[in-house]
DNA sequence: CGATGGCATTGACCTTGGTCAACCGCCCCC
DNA sequence: GGGGGCGGTTGACCAAGGTCAATGCCATCG
């Protein structure tokens, strides 16, 4: 595929390659394949030999568990800039995913060739620094997970959530944009659709927030903060 | 230090060094300091500041974190032989440890110095692998964590707990030596010791194990696995 | 030897969040 | 315009596991 070194650029918002020399970035770009994905439509499912990773460029992607009875946790929500499933190629001889990935939205994506990148780290230790800083975050964010999930309740882990979304820069009574779908957010949270309903009107009724479909106005950012245990903003 | 390099011969049972260079082992081995730990005493607290991380040899260490409410919950159980919080080198400019450290029983570990450790990284691309094979192992264990968490029941985890504790290699009715008081593993399993102590009584009642204190038969291993999904062991 | 304290067990009760079902609003499509 | 499907909401009910309290069981120590 003949692609010009510029568009590679596109890959510097992922930390994973934010501090890859230009030459080596070129080169892994070259061996990039273009993916479309509709809303829906699968990426790779969990068990699958693992032979290329992903760059997200838009649209939105889900990697989940699924329980035999088919319930679905969702374990990370894949935003535009981020790459995922780079560390599969160390479990081992031959990895495999652990998770599925499916496409929440609409999404385009640029897949990797681990070979390529597993060349690049030989030869590398920027490229291997930077890997290794991506999966440091990705293990914090997992035990942090884990602690919400055992140390915190439904409402908790939702409020924080909310808090999450809103921009750091904002002041005034925030508005927060729910980008995926109502049902998307609670599995992220491991709660039941239902919870997540009767938890939004909780809060609704307590003045805390407004809510108008996907769209919540954050009415007492302070109450919010308190009830999950963050400092006030000063 | 003045040690004997055969005795860094140890350090090869953590994967982490497992295929370092002789020489590299070496040098990083003359840097580390001996620590001795009684039950109880706590390693390092999170937040604080990580210089160092550690190579446990013998004992056992859990690592946790608190709820505000003094809650515990135990996210890993170190076994000697292992290597911890080496991760958090690469969380930005100054890491620190993202969970507590305390001994279970009295320890003896090696702390080395991560400024060491991220020179020799840095000169030698097998040490890099050797540390991302570590880390991608962690976090897949941490995944697995979160599936059984969210989308298995408590009983699933204490069963698949002890499934875990069964040699590979056991064929006959096999025994489970508890390593740790059931408070911890309740702790791991995030569930209370109350509830610890009724399923091990329902499987009892349900004579699937036998229970002697620490000591537990496994009385009908085909029962367990099936409980957790798993294939019957051929 | 009895006292103390930590861990584990058991019972009674309660709370959180899950389950099931009905229903609404909306969009799409025939 | 009517029907159907999907996502979300609401209510009634339920159950898993948490909480609280009493008790047992050792091991340790004076």
């Amino acid at each position: 595929m003949n692609r010009s070194p510029e568009a590679a650029r596109e890959l510097r918002r992922a930390y994973l390659f934010a501090d890859m020399a230009e030459e080596h970035l070129n080169a892994l770009f070259q061996t990039a394949h273009d993916i479309h994905l509709n809303a829906g439509d699968a990426l790779f499912r969990q068990g699958q030999p693992a032979e290329r990773f992903f760059f997200l460029r838009d649209g939105m992607v889900k990697l989940f568990r699924l329980s035999p009875e088919g319930d679905e946790k969702i374990i990370e929500i894949m935003q535009p800039g981020q790459t995922f499933a780079e560390a599969v190629m160390f479990m081992g001889t031959h990895g495999r995913y652990p998770v599925n990935a499916e496409a929440v939205n609409e999404s385009r994506l640029y897949a990797i060739e681990q070979k390529s990148f597993l060349n690049l780290l030989r030869e590398s230790s920027d490229a291997c620094f930077g890997l290794l800083g991506s999966m440091s975050r990705r293990l914090h964010m997992l035990v942090n997970q884990i602690e919400s999930l055992t140390l915190q309740n439904a409402t908790y882990r939702l409020v924080a959530y909310l808090l999450e979304q809103i921009p750091r820069d904002v002041k005034t009574s925030p508005e927060v944009q729910l980008t995926t779908p109502k049902g998307v957010i609670a599995s992220r949270l491991a709660i039941q659709p239902e919870t997540l309903s009767r938890i939004l009107a909780k809060l609704r009724q307590g003045g805390l927030i407004d809510v108008h479909g996907n769209h919540i106005t954050v009415r007492d950012v302070q109450a919010l903060r308190n009830l999950v245990h963050l400092p006030p903003v000063e």
